[in-house]
RNA sequence: UCCGCAAGCCAAUCGGCCGCGGGUGCCACACCAGAAGAGGCCCGGAAGGGCCGCUCCAAGGAGGCAUUCGAGGAAAGUCCGGACACCACAGAGCAAGGGUGGUCGAGUAAAUCGACCCGGCGAAAGCCGAGGGAAAGUGCCACAGAAAAUAACCGCCUAAGCCGUCGCGCCAAAGCAUUCGUGCGGAAGUGUGAUGGCCGGCAAGGGUGAAACGGUGCGGUAAGAGCGCACCAGCGUCACGGUGACGUGACGGCUAGGUAAACCCCGCCCGGUGCAAGAUCAAGUAGGACCGCCGACGCUGCUCGCCGAGGUCCAGGUAGAUCGCAGGGGUCAGAAACCGAAACAGUUCGCAAGAACAGCUGAAAUCACAACACCCCGCCCGUCGCGCCGCGAAGCUCCGGCCGAGCGAAACGAAGGGCAGAUAGAUGGCCGAUCAACGACAGAAUCCGGCUUACAGGCUUGCUAAGGGA
């Protein structure tokens, strides 16, 4: 199978209505004070590359605050796209105060938040 | 130079690496889907259906490589208008409801644009105004104030009328005096002056208010008043100027508060819903018609009926997909040309219902759309030209420079590049350099014309007033 080169591709972004409801209603969330991660094992036998969706809500601002904020998030999972497991969806929603954390830290800030987030799920999916 | 005003423009810049979306070209077939071929296996009584790998193809998806394009002046608010789509009515008028409102011109239209008029603000440049009608009618005008529309609280005035008081006259009577002529006298009466009151007159002044029944001045008057006059404002008529809003002048009669984004009257305009409009295709599930090989039942058999399973076709249409949708048009319509006609006469599959193909006419018989190619037009960029500066006696071009800001290409004419189009929604990240030094407001979602609102900083041009210089 050729490798979608990167996260941020169109293949390997979330793309329907029904595979976000998916994810929201039987995986399983992680949260901080600024995102929330969601996870969904969708298929145990033939486990793909991960796949991302981003959701960011009118809480957080005006449509450019969250452009910004989306690209953000994308920019982080596309660097720690290595340190997560295959076979997954994941859904990162942005809270409210998102917006704040994206001005303070920049991008390497978001990615600290993901990657303790992310991590400390697969630990929860250990010890099941 | 500075203060201000107007118009236009920019929206940090440059380089490297990585990345995202659209278009185009090429590669590839290891993945998915598909076409063809031969083969194997499974389900089924059969018709038929399914699965598996192999060979081959390249015309899809995903992929790789290359190339090209990829947010705004407001993309925003969704406030007007238009295109487009569907729905409704399918004629006209009236009514209702909503909108709109100086004039002329532009514009498909607009709560649009330009010029002008009028009013307000400003010293000016200039800015602001939904700016028809208040002598059609109704209503309202807070607080304050006497009063908010036929005004009278304070105030001013007692000229006319009435009632008093006092002074001074006139004077019939009584009375007194008398030279008998008349004189004095004076109640009542009457005249006049002063004064008080009643009945009144007035609207100048004060006070209240956003606004108080035209303003200023002179005359006039008891006091006053358009009562008279002059000028001003307003109204009407006429004349002149202007396409017109309106302006100017003359004359007239002297007065009419404001409010119509209050009702209302007048003129003009107006179906509704919005691209989540809507169109096409279409799994699955349920539905309808037909077929009658197989099974069950009625009936032991045949026929028939009914039920089940199976098959064929059909309609509607959910998930989903495609289009709408990326500047516009031409080549691009034709003899039936959007699902056709004729025929059931061909071939294949099928028990059959029927399906597919072929044949005839024809360039084409699924069409349309789309795409490729070429051409034309529009817009943008840059070129060029207009333009600006210098030199000079003289510059559209003709010698040199600047293209800084901007504009133009209607006609003729030259060559080049470009035109966002997503659908969980692309236009970004990192590093380095530079600055007026960390860069405002802000992200396309059917398109177009406007309006409104938000906004750091900067650039260009023109203008006003003041000061300075020549």
């Amino acid at each position: 199978m050729p490798a979608l080169a990167s996260s941020r591709a169109k293949g390997r972004r979330l793309s329907r209505s029904t595979e976000f409801q998916r994810v929201y209603r039987q995986g399983r969330s992680k949260a901080d004070r600024y995102l929330v991660v969601y996870s969904f094992q969708r298929d145990e036998q033939n486990p793909a590359r991960p796949r991302f969706g981003v959701s960011v809500g009118r809480k957080v601002g005006n449509a450019v605050v969250r452009n910004r904020v989306k690209r953000t998030i994308r920019e982080a999972l596309a660097e720690l796209e290595d340190k997560v497991a295959d076979g997954l969806d994941y859904v990162v929603l942005a809270r409210a105060d998102a917006a704040e954390l994206v001005e303070r830290e920049g991008m390497h800030g978001v990615k600290n938040s993901l990657r303790e987030l992310i991590s400390a799920e697969s630990e929860s999916d250990d010890a099941r």
